[in-house]
DNA sequence: AAATTAATTGAATGAACATTCAATTAATTT
DNA sequence: AAATTAATTGAATGTTCATTCAATTAATTT
């Protein structure tokens, strides 16, 4: 009995408008007071509804955690083989969604956090766990099927992510659509080589 | 006349103290206050120095790009060959001395800072592409000698970037040393193969 | 309608911060 | 020793910030 509670709705709020004053000022820059502020309501509630700042980082970075996840989530149709879908997970990976989903200095900052905080470093090595056993259980059945030469999918897998980490590293500098567009068309290229197709 | 100036020799302790609280607490809480208490002087004597925060995180910058271009420098003896430096490069580029000479969390804060200032981001391309310049060098040098064979010795050089850069994201995140020297060699390994010595 | 529970506000607190400014101290030159 | 220049200090300023707390408002149930 009692108000309802609106924690989930009004959290996934706060952290929403936390995350577009990050992209514009930077993560550093980004406090309580003017998230308030764009979001229209009392810093108080902020706290009231996050304990304290670092635990709406930590609700920012579970944010971005998720956002990493969608790219990787290719729909698995009824004609799809494990070839289709490895090789749509990698047009995924090499394609310019990222720009749309991701502010780079906001992504590089929360890593950074990471790097000084067990919690949040866990969360990030999860995820990379993640992806990288996905893709490898799809080399793993294109290689049961014949379709391609690898020696170990693990392996391979992680090189592919290493190769997508160190590219956007390169390409988040890159301002000219032009010059952008044909490092993630080379990378990705590469990155298929890699799988060895027959 | 009047007294010397202190300025070069000062400007770098501050910088190296700022790095240092940047280590511990991160970028973001490392303040003037918190350094010049750690050099022993005071606030305004920093700001005598360098004229604002902003000022002094631009000097951080350098101070790191510097370290950045001491990986890349090989001595170069009597008897060394395009492809003994080359080696030795990719040697470098491949070790652990990136773990002495950075902390990872302050380096990936400086790059995010980077992609919201215009400055710095010219800084670090122009680092970024020095290095690919000096190794697409070697690179064309060994290629000139049939000591290779690689299509375009730029697209390579950049290719084995972005394999570093993606193999330090992921490795920073990586504290079983077992572990990081495995990962280390793969990666390694993966990058002589780029470079298809004959 | 009374009770309950959560949402929300608003004022207040104290800490940390970057920066300014005037004053003082210390080298160095003429 | 007088003049000059830079180093250094110390106090002060005003801002921003996260967080606390008590009070009020709004749903929801019995």
């Amino acid at each position: 009995m009692g108000r309802r509670s609106l924690k989930d709705a009004r959290q996934k709020e706060i952290i929403e408008v936390f995350y577009q004053i990050a992209k514009q000022e930077g993560l550093e820059n980004a406090s309580l007071a003017k998230t308030a502020e764009r979001a229209g309501m009392n810093p108080s509630l902020i706290i009231h509804y996050f304990k304290s700042r670092e635990q709406l980082v930590y609700g920012l970075i579970e944010f971005i955690l998720d956002r990493y996840l969608e790219i990787f989530n290719v729909p698995v149709s009824a004609n799809s083989t494990p070839k289709t879908i490895l090789l749509k997970i990698i047009d995924n990976v090499f394609s310019k969604k990222w720009n749309v989903l991701f502010d780079d200095s906001v992504s590089y900052s929360c890593y950074a956090l990471a790097l000084r905080d067990e919690t949040i470093a866990g969360r990030y090595r999860q995820l990379l766990e993640t992806l990288r056993k996905n893709m490898e259980q799809y080399i793993r059945a294109c290689k049961k099927e014949g379709l391609l030469q690898v020696a170990n999918p693990a392996v391979t897998a992680d090189l592919i992510f290493v190769l997508v980490d160190g590219a956007y590293y390169y390409l988040s500098l890159v301002k000219q659509e032009k010059e952008y567009e044909a490092g993630l068309k080379r990378y990705k290229k590469q990155a298929i080589a890699l799988l060895n197709f027959v």
